[in-house]
DNA sequence: ATCACTGTTTTGAATGACTCAAAACAAGGC
DNA sequence: GCCTTGTTTTGAGTCATTCAAAACAGTGAT
């Protein structure tokens, strides 16, 4: 985590580098785990660490759920992924991280879909009154019930589903 | 108490109540307990389970750190007190239900402070593209530091520090 | 290509924040 | 004051995540 080259300037591929490429822009060593992680990531964004051992487990079988847990972490460190926290929910992991977008999820089935932010950078909105705070983010999240658990009843268990739009 | 003035016209007390009445109110059997987590969240909004644990045990010693998770939980169902969970912390318990208010948290000390309401662009409330979502709630989190943690450097530990309203 | 240096992975255990369950107990209506 | 039903306690269990130490593997220099 001492990485004496502090933020690499990710010169922001222009368009989905290939994962050991992702890596190495980030300034962090190409394993295969790590490989494996970022491509769990590009198949299914906003999956928790546990569905993503899962798809690296397919790949890369014997990788380690720590393993797993470690490169997420470096991975956010590096700032080649972002996590979110949604209240009640394991942490989730997606890679779009130069942009500030925003997220909708659903409370039946935990689906998750990305909103994009007009304004574009981070405090995309201000409190009225912001009680001496030096306010950096404005984070929101939109809570509802997506397309498919509206139709059917919206009682539905929480199986895990991605918000595919 | 207070002069009845103007017509209360909502049925919820127009200042704080005691916390008999208010479990009263709610629907809920008064008990020791539960009276004590009251009176904790009126002293401390934005507080820990645990915190309020300490605080109640103050009081009332003997009470058990999962009759405060009960009550706490009962609360919420009967929409006396609502829960929030900020990233990487515990959830915090707050009695302001009423209205829809955000909330302001330093990176820092975990200060939390109350905002009544948002300024900005429109979109950033309503997401642009709902992907098919009924949304009903857009919750906002500003990350930032408090004055103080501001003022010292912002490297402090993450001190249990409240924002005082 | 090989080496050493340093970061990474694995294994195994530990933690924090809750939740579940059963038995003892008490609030509130009759 | 009794009875029913909800509440509290005690104790154990869970989940997501983190810590730590030893084995291992990239990477730049040789």
């Amino acid at each position: 985590m001492t990485s004496p080259a502090t933020v690499a300037a990710h010169a922001a591929a222009p368009h989905p580098a290939d994962a050991a490429t992702r890596l190495r822009e980030a300034g962090l060593r190409v394993t295969d785990p790590r490989r494996a992680v970022v491509d769990a990531l590009g198949e299914r964004p906003h999956a928790s660490a546990d569905e993503l051992f899962e798809i690296v487990a397919r790949s890369l079988p014997g990788t380690s759920l720590q393993s797993v847990y470690n490169a997420l972490g470096d991975f956010v460190d590096a700032g080649l992924a972002r996590r979110i926290e949604p209240a009640g929910r394991p942490g989730l992991f997606e890679l779009r991280v130069d942009d500030n977008h925003h997220h909708l999820i659903c409370r039946s089935c935990g689906a998750v879909a990305d909103v994009d932010c007009v304004v574009g950078h981070a405090p995309c909105l201000t409190p009225s009154d912001s009680h001496g705070f030096a306010v950096d983010t404005a984070e929101v999240t939109f809570w509802g019930l997506c397309g498919d658990c509206a139709a059917s009843g919206s009682t539905s268990e929480p199986a895990q589903q991605e918000g595919r739009a």
